[in-house]
RNA sequence: GGGAGCAUGGCGGAAUUGGUAGACGCAGCGGACUUAAAAUCCGCAGACGGCAACGUUGUGGGGGUUCAAGCCCCCCUGCUCCCA
């Protein structure tokens, strides 16, 4: 035997990549007319620097299904680029006084080395960077749009304010004990002046058209529904009495989901920030009234509001009267009503509400119960409020009314008599999208003292973000402090003004990058409606749960209004989406010490213990991170085992929606899977087997197959070997295309990729040229998207193509998705299982077209019948053709 | 507390959607090759009993529907996620 070739990815995949980028062969397409689109993207990320494994696989998937749609012939628009405003490059500033521009464009040139080293088939003359002026330039131009449409506005609003750094902080940025994540400062809430953009406008629409998108996960849809949260009841007014019991004018207007417990509020809560708590606080309470807010003013909307917090509240004095029973009670503030949602101000019903039934129990309020279980006795309340529906009692002139009708008849009445109406409620809120951070798309509006909030004219754009800035960390947003910067004059009248200093949210940038990527390069629109419409909608979405809402519902708000502009013509951004899972890695854990031990450090994985120490250790899978140690870096596995490797592995490992454990042995037997494809390729060219001229091409494989039947129209001249070749080949064609349509199975793809070649071990080598040409041409066609490197390398030394040939046009990668031979499935005998009673007792070889009578003929005699019916007739036989026969004794 | 999902060998995971449970791989065991090891190749492998043929049992637990249940229905337990 000669001295045969070792498989070494190292080398011949960084060759594959450069050839590839050199013929261009990822480039998106110029559409015609006919021809098929296909926009495949993943989620893009943010230049932190470092690959990691979550990023991988995020991105080897999508590219399967980029590579898969160019095999079956489409228009492949494949994009990459870089979500790269934010938080890390200005602390980077701020610690180590680099320019967030320069630090954030090192980052992306570190991460896109890494990115090609997978292998991706990127079309990278797209590529965008948020942070870009050509970028964010139209990131303005759209804010403009909203502002233009009235979508954006500017209110007061209570933010969290860190008071050492002080900036504002994301919600996120805050931790369950109210303190700053990077100062640790108890956060305070502020109000300033903030812009918001008003989603709320869209929440029916966002709800509603979440029946569109049936190429998304059920999990998403319902979590996006939960988000918006629509619910349907009413608002009641209850009108504030003064002091001698009369009428005053003010009212308080309360959001309920269940006006039929009207009869049982006994008193009325307002949130603290509520406009009208000043007004409305008597003398005596003005002290307590004042400390409580304060109060509040220092606790996170968190803890106000979860369950097992003790509710809070003082009352201010003032009363209201009920507008159904006329009944005077209380007015108090409260900690866990929030002025942002609904009125700000709800009445409490302590019998048919935990909080509320949590609250009164605490400051000694009346609980009245008004209704009851239906057909029972009344309920105790010793346990807590009965918050289902029922009966109604104690309701006056609706006593007796089912709660659903008593809802809608109280609301009427309400509405007749001028004290409430029917109410959509939303939870969603209008989107906060003002940060006091430099390193962001500053917000292009300019106020001047006589013009009020002036947009920067179109022409006058991008706004950019000044460079050689300042970075105290501390003092707010640099940008505020340089006057040369925000001392503008106004676009209207000339005079002195001042340029808005906030930036916009990083979720702004990217909310709209999908559809820049469609038209790139124009400098004229974010991009053209032609362009945008002949890609758009995204045909396949891949990212992380964790963008579940924010992202995906800001983008398909986006998508919406930019339709109402004339700008788009779609309502949804993305057709189908796929969530992959997590990639965990192995992690041990001391339990007496709680600290974390990087798994280098043990000695013995069967018995995990502390090196120091010597305590046994804690095992389990969890998501790859820095402080756990468990981190596997995806240029260590590329530079030992090869790109290829790591993505079968990925791809293999798990499905792609759930989380993936990463475990060295496995890559191990990947790496040894591909080995054995290179060995199977030397061993046919040593054989002198070629695929040059269409050599086991379909067309090639019909002339033989017709040159061989002769006599059997079966094709029965051919051996058995060649039978089960072209059977393993053909069951895999069929499996795989299945795996890859629909729900996308890339683990069962791959295993089936291996079966073929373990079919093509046993067979290839008893199989005439023809068909073993057929296995091997088609093995390379199905192997191309999940390892592209090897595909492309094989394919050239079996004579797929020479190398002179010109690649864009002759790559493993430009070949056609196969079509399976029905004719090759087809069997003469297939085996029929014999069940007695239901229990599998044996199986036949019968002849695969034998019909039901046949079967069960055949089953009766058999020794298996024999053996267990002991001469019997069966009382029942089940006959399934193709499967099994039951006999029922 | 409400909602959704999941539970299959030592491990990751398959199972044509009600029809032979455990495909494919990892780890393991046995054998071949080798002075030896690695690599490679061949074979075994749910558990229990048996020399074996084979039998019993088996998809978190309990019940049900059915000729037939991992899959459908009811109850329970445990885990994960989302919302409170």
């Amino acid at each position: 035997m000669s001295e045969s070739s070792r498989y070494q990815p190292q080398a011949l995949e960084v060759g594959w990549q450069q050839a590839w980028a050199g013929a261009g062969l990822h480039r998106a397409p110029e559409l015609g007319p006919g021809d098929e689109a296909f926009y495949a993207l993943s989620m893009f990320p943010y230049p932190s620097g470092n690959l990691h494994m979550g990023h991988v696989r995020n991105y080897v998937i999508t590219d399967v299904v980029a590579r898969v749609q160019r095999l079956r012939g489409r228009k492949v628009l494949h994009p990459m680029g870089w979500d790269a405003f934010g938080l890390p490059a200005e602390n980077a500033a701020i610690e180590r006084g680099v320019d967030p521009g320069s630090w954030t464009d090192r980052n992306i040139a570190s991460m896109r080395a890494q990115l090609d080293q997978l292998g991706l088939s990127i079309d990278w003359d797209r590529e965008v960077a948020t942070c870009h002026a050509d970028y964010y330039r139209w990131t303005q131009w759209l804010f403009l749009q909203f502002l233009e449409a009235g979508l954006a506005y500017q209110k007061d609003a209570t933010v969290n304010w860190d008071p050492i750094d002080q900036t504002v902080l994301a919600n996120e940025q805050v931790d369950g004990e109210g303190r700053s994540w990077r100062s640790g400062a108890l956060v305070e809430k502020r109000k300033l002046r903030q812009w918001f953009l008003k989603i709320t406008d869209y929440a029916q629409q966002l709800l509603d058209d979440l029946d569109q998108l049936q190429g998304w996960p059920e999990r998403v849809r319902t979590m996006q529904a939960n988000w918006i949260g629509r619910s349907t009841g009413a608002e009641l007014q209850f009108t504030v009495v003064d002091g001698d019991g009369n009428n005053a004018d003010e009212r308080i207007t309360v959001f309920t989901t269940r006006p039929d417990t009207i009869f049982g509020a006994s008193y009325v809560v307002l949130a603290p920030e509520h406009p009208l708590v000043a007004a409305l606080t008597t003398v005596e309470q003005q002290a307590a009234v004042e400390a409580f807010c304060d109060l509040v003013s220092r606790q996170s909307e968190q803890e106000r509001t979860a369950d097992d917090k003790p509710k809070r509240g003082v009352p201010i004095g003032a009363q209201v009267r009920n507008p159904a029973n006329g009944e005077l009670i209380p007015i108090w503030i409260a900690d866990y009503v929030l002025a942002e949602y609904g009125t700000g101000a709800v009445m409490g019903v302590p019998a048919h509400d935990q909080r509320d039934f949590q609250f009164a129990r605490q400051y000694e309020l009346p609980v009245r119960q008004v209704i009851i279980p239906e057909g029972s006795d009344e309920h105790a309340y010793e346990g807590g409020a009965w918050t289902e529906a029922g009966v109604l009692i104690h309701s006056g002139r609706f006593d007796g009314l089912p709660s659903g009708e008593a809802k809608e008849a109280i609301t009427a009445a309400a509405a007749t008599e001028g004290w409430g109406q029917e109410k959509v409620q939303f939870r969603l809120r209008d989107w906060l999208i003002s940060r006091q951070r430099y390193w962001g798309c500053p917000i292009p509006v300019i106020h001047c003292d006589s013009c009020g909030v002036v947009p920067v004219p179109s022409e006058q754009l991008p706004v950019e973000l000044p460079r050689d800035v300042a970075f105290s960390g501390k003092g707010g947003s640099p940008l505020a402090q340089l006057e040369s910067w925000w001392s503008v004059p106004c676009p209207c009248c000339g005079q002195p003004a001042r340029r808005e200093t906030d930036t916009m949210d990083t979720f702004m940038c990217s909310s709209w990058y999908y559809l820049r990527y469609s038209d790139s390069s124009n400098t004229q629109l974010p991009f053209s409606r032609e362009a945008v419409n002949s890609w758009l909608p995204v045909d396949q979405y891949v990212g992380g749960i964790e963008h579940a809402i924010l992202h995906l519902l800001y983008s398909r708000f986006f998508t919406k209004v930019l339709r109402d502009r004339g700008l788009l013509g779609f309502d949804e951004p993305f057709k189908r989406l796929l969530t992959q899972g997590m990639v965990q890695a192995i992690t041990y854990k001391n339990p007496l010490s709680g600290k974390y031990i990087a798994p280098a450090d043990v000695a013995d994985p069967s018995d995990p213990r502390d090196p120091v120490t010597g305590d046994v250790l804690e095992t389990f899978f969890e998501k790859m991170s820095k402080s756990k140690y468990n981190g596997v870096d995806p240029a260590a596995v590329i530079d030992r085992y090869g790109a290829d490797t790591a993505r079968m592995f990925i791809l293999f490992k798990a499905p792609p929606e759930k989380d993936l454990e990463w475990d060295d042995a496995d890559v191990e037997g990947q790496f040894r899977f591909l080995q054995r494809l290179w060995r199977l390729a030397d061993a046919a060219a040593e054989r002198g087997l070629s695929l040059a001229d269409g050599s086991g091409a379909p067309e090639a494989v019909m002339v033989a197959l017709a040159a061989n039947s002769g006599a059997s129209a079966d094709g029965g001249a051919l051996s058995s070997d060649e039978q089960e070749l072209r059977r393993a080949v053909h069951t895999a064609i069929q499996a795989i295309s299945e795996d890859l349509d629909g729900d996308y199975q890339f683990n069962t793809a791959v295993s089936e990729l291996m079966k073929l070649s373990n079919a093509m071990a046993s067979h290839l080598e008893a199989s005439r040229p023809v068909f073993a040409c057929e296995a091997l041409r088609t093995l390379l066609i199905l192997l191309a998207p999940f390892a592209p490197h090897l595909a492309e390398d094989l394919w050239l030394k079996l004579g797929g193509r020479s190398a002179a040939d010109d690649l864009a046009s002759t790559s493993i990668h430009a070949q056609l998705w196969p079509t399976a031979d029905a004719n090759a499935l087809v069997r003469d005998t297939v085996p029929l299982v014999i069940q007695i009673k239901g229990k599998v007792r044996g199986s036949l070889e019968v002849p695969a077209d034998a019909d039901k009578a046949t079967l069960e003929k055949l089953a009766l005699e058999s020794e298996i019948a024999a053996k267990w019916l002991e001469g019997k007739a069966p009382s029942r036989v089940i006959v399934v053709p193709g499967k099994l026969v039951n006999l029922v004794p």
